[in-house]
DNA sequence: ATTATACTACGATAATTATCGTATTAAAAT
DNA sequence: ATTTTAATACGATAATTATCGTAGTATAAT
């Protein structure tokens, strides 16, 4: 079962599964960007994530390297669920509805919705 | 700007939208069918909602007679957001196409999706 | 009228998370 | 070799939220 991560500890996450792999520094620089924090708070984060068992790490440098031990698959998925439960009375549908309707989706990305639907109506066969 | 609600608020905040109207007591016997707790937790979260103003109360007779004070489009519609930002990387197409993938949406709801996708479309000329 | 019931207010405590300072020390620079 | 830099560990504190017990009291039941 997965242990659900924070907000700061998605934040963290987030990063990691971009670069996906790096050091407390490399993370902290990122969150940086559009976060006003200091290192020692991104770096205990880590630390309570570590231990938690959100993020694997290598400490054969001195600076270790961190990666995310749970796959963003997964994690999106775990967290859309309660979500949708927590939100929106567990109806998907209106979840999806009022993100497409907010988000002015491009016509190509509305292309990519139609194709999901159709792939999802025929393996429902 | 709405100050956003709490997971145990918006618990409360989807009975209200649900019943329209009610006591400390019925939402928190409506909370009690699916969650253990205490009768004064529910008062002391409403309370707290009050005070935020997430909610107002008609205090006339003795048991007060709370409403929501936000609309459930305009929660949804922040609490959406919020979540596209943090969990998908502002992406409402990857949201969107997890949310579908995993909750295997009836024919009748694709369909509506669909003809939902069609009006974006057809708005965005 | 008295008692029992049920409601609010209030505050205390627990639980969880976030933030950061300090100490220590390995590694790098000089 | 010494000094500076930069990293981790640890713990303390703040901030937020959740939970509940108790006191006071209006209302209802007897």
């Amino acid at each position: 079962m997965i242990d659900k991560p924070t907000a700061a500890e998605l934040e963290v996450l987030a990063v990691l599964w971009d670069i996906e792999q790096g050091s407390v520094r490399q993370v902290h620089e990122k969150l940086s960007q559009t976060k006003e924090t200091g290192y020692t708070t991104t770096l205990k984060i880590m630390q309570n994530m570590f231990a938690k068992g959100l993020v694997s790490r290598d400490e054969e440098k001195r600076s270790h390297i961190y990666k995310s031990a749970i796959s963003q698959e997964d994690t999106q998925q775990s967290l859309v669920k309660s979500f949708i439960g927590k939100a929106f009375g567990g109806s998907a549908k209106k979840l999806v509805m009022q993100a497409l309707g907010q988000s002015e989706p491009s016509r190509e990305e509305i292309k990519e919705i139609r194709a999901f639907l159709d792939k999802i109506e025929n393996d429902s066969e």
